[in-house]
RNA sequence: GGCCCCGUAGCUCAGCUGGAUAGAGCAACCGCCUCCUAAGCGGUAGGUCUUGGGUUCGAAUCCCGACGGGGCCGCCA
């Protein structure tokens, strides 16, 4: 609809020129369409004649008048209007509204898609916990803000790609192998030295047990091989962990790509060799370096350390130049805050092999304080001390816990509350939104059992809608394909959450107002547009002070006088629908 | 010391990449179930958009500087 809109002035704009009644030429790269405020300044306004104001070298108002003459007679639109410093107000025909509803039912599930990511292909990369441990609650906001990311840019017409890059090669890893390798020595009753930076947590002990019920005592093996069984062993179920706490959460992954690969196909050392050949790393102190800072970072960056070993850096920039030999034209990171710094290192490596650094988009998550009743929790994966994700899912519920996940910007923190986010009562926003489709299912429900037949696409009769807020909720569902095309273009799925909060407000407002199931030939409904002040004094009904306004708009006229004490009730169809409290 | 995020109603936060009288939920107060789910609705009250400059027709929004809160800054991951 707004586009429609947006055309028809692109196209009165243009006429204008071309009979010179305007005569700069100047067109904005976009005609910027708000939806008003206040509901009375129309559908939608434009900005255009105060952009005009200085080509033109006119008043911005004199140009809106131009403007507006020329969009006058254009059948979207039911009235124009100029307005303060030069807004050009309009306000679309009933009609253009009831063709969005037709098309809400055509396309049903399809609606609010739209192809302005036709033809791009995005990774987003989420979650990437290391496979050391369950995830926590850290994790799980990271989880939902990237699948919800993946699925607005999927439903904008991106190619979308959801991906979890498994850290199964480093350092953390050996230490996951020997934690479980020595409480398999404790479980045989032998006395261990279990050190500081081991995984202290009782899912270690689980593992080893279950090691030793699947493949006995790794007895015949060296200690660094035991060591290495142990890790791959843990790795592998820890990942099962994860995957199935990821479904309980509603979320899957289209690729599960391994950090261990990159070294077995020899990606790591392909990349070095590039890097070297280039002349963009260098040997100092025993350790190979990446000349980040000629590309902006603020110190050179260690690929491979004295001791021979590799930094994840290293890895990570052979993965991250993987993936754009894969074909992604976009490449979506989401990381934990703390992370941040680690953004100029790989921009400036992107950059130096070639790469746009736009494009890698890195989403950082701000921490989650996990509180209960209001008191904070502590964590930390070796203390052994955390709540895991499961446990808050099997407490909260998945959906009412990505809702509160969504409902803030990621670069905020974000409080969450066990207690709060369980209840469900009305300090829970979750329950608001499915309230309102729950109401949506009963009106369903009971027109079937009534005997009315649900009308197919293209056959309700929706000029019977005239209610003030009926054209309301199409205009609120007209809005949905933009919220979610903002949302991808912004990364920022938050927007689709206000969005169904005000969806939902709008459509309680009227369902508490408005029956829906009326017989039409006994309930004339455009009949009940009209409203009735009637008003009472120490209990009693007194005069009529009479008709003042229609709908939800009802004023006192002016000029009437209303004596003191006075209660003034706003009647509808013979029903109270406001009080006005006393005169 | 350098860097990142935040600062909007008593509390938790929106504010659509500069627009008209700054919004919502919770908490408070007053009302609404003979009627499609009261998990709801209507109303009242609540604001120096932390602060000081700048940019312009116009700033909560953009720029610079303070102040306050949180976080990061290793040949850790």
């Amino acid at each position: 609809m707004k586009e429609q809109l947006r055309q028809a002035i692109l196209t009165a704009l243009r006429e204008c020129y071309a009979d010179g009644r305007l005569t700069s030429g100047f067109v904005p790269e976009e005609v910027q369409l708000e939806v008003p405020k206040n509901a009375q300044h129309g559908d939608f306004a434009t900005n255009l004649a105060m952009l005009l104001a200085k080509p033109e070298r006119r008043a911005p108002r004199a140009i809106a008048e131009t403007l507006s003459r020329a969009l006058q007679d254009h059948q979207l639109c039911d009235k124009i209007e100029i307005a303060g410093p030069g807004f050009i107000n309009f306000r679309l025909r009933s009609a253009c509204w009831y063709e969005v509803l037709d098309r809400i039912m055509q396309q049903g599930g399809q609606y609010g898609r739209c192809d302005i990511g036709a033809g791009t292909r995005i990774q987003v990369e989420f979650v990437s916990a290391n496979p050391t441990g369950p995830l926590h609650i850290g994790h799980g906001r990271g989880a939902v803000v990237g699948d919800a990311v993946a699925a607005v840019l999927a439903a904008a017409g991106f190619d979308v790609q959801r991906e979890y890059y498994v850290n199964d090669a480093g350092n953390q890893v050996q230490t996951l192998g020997l934690s479980i390798l020595l409480r398999l020595r404790e479980l045989q009753g032998r006395a261990i030295d279990f050190p500081a930076d081991g995984y202290q947590a009782d899912y270690i002990r689980d593992l080893a047990r279950q090691y030793r019920d699947e493949n006995g005592d790794p007895v015949d093996l060296t200690e660094a091989e035991a060591i290495d069984s142990c890790a791959r062993f843990g790795v592998t179920k820890i990942l099962k962990w994860i995957e199935a706490d990821l479904q309980a959460f509603g979320i899957r992954f289209d690729n599960w790509y391994s950090e261990k690969s990159l070294y077995d196909r020899s990606m790591v050392e392909q990349e070095l060799a590039e890097l070297a050949e280039k002349g963009l790393s260098y040997r100092r102190d025993q350790a190979l370096w990446l000349k980040t800072t000629e590309f902006g970072d603020d110190k050179d960056r260690v690929l491979i350390k004295s001791d021979g070993s590799h930094t994840y850096f290293a890895s990570d920039v052979a993965y991250h130049m993987e993936k754009f030999e894969r074909g992604f034209d976009r490449v979506i990171d989401v990381w934990g805050a703390d992370h941040h710094g680690y953004i100029p290192r790989m921009k400036a490596m992107l950059a130096g092999l070639g790469h746009p650094p736009e494009a890698l988009e890195v989403l950082l998550i701000q921490m989650v304080n996990l509180l209960r009743d209001g008191k904070p929790f502590t964590m930390g994966k070796r203390s052994g001390n955390f709540i895991t994700l499961r446990e808050v899912i099997d407490e909260v519920g998945s959906d009412a816990c990505r809702f509160y996940f969504l409902m803030r910007r990621c670069d905020s923190q974000l409080d969450f509350d066990l207690e709060l986010a369980k209840q469900q009562n009305s300090d829970n926003p979750v329950y608001y939104v499915q309230y309102a489709h729950a109401r949506v299912c009963s009106i369903n429900r009971n027109a079937e059992k009534d005997g009315y037949a649900v009308p197919e696409a293209g056959a309700a009769e929706l000029d019977r809608l005239v209610l003030e807020e009926e054209l309301a909720l199409a205009k609120q569902l007209a809005r949905f394909p933009e919220t979610v095309a903002g949302a991808a273009l912004h990364y920022e799925p938050h927007r689709v959450i206000f969005y169904l909060q005000d969806l939902a407000a709008q459509f309680h407002s009227y369902y508490n107002r408005h029956r829906v199931l009326v017989d039409d030939k006994k309930n004339d409904r455009s009949a009940s547009v009209s409203g009735e002040c009637r008003s009472y004094r120490a209990g009693q009904r007194v005069d009529p002070v009479g008709y003042v306004g229609s709908g939800t708009d009802v004023k006192k006229p002016p000029g009437l006088r209303i004596p003191s004490a006075t209660r003034i009730v706003v009647h509808s169809r013979g029903k109270p629908v406001s009080a006005k409290g006393r005169e």
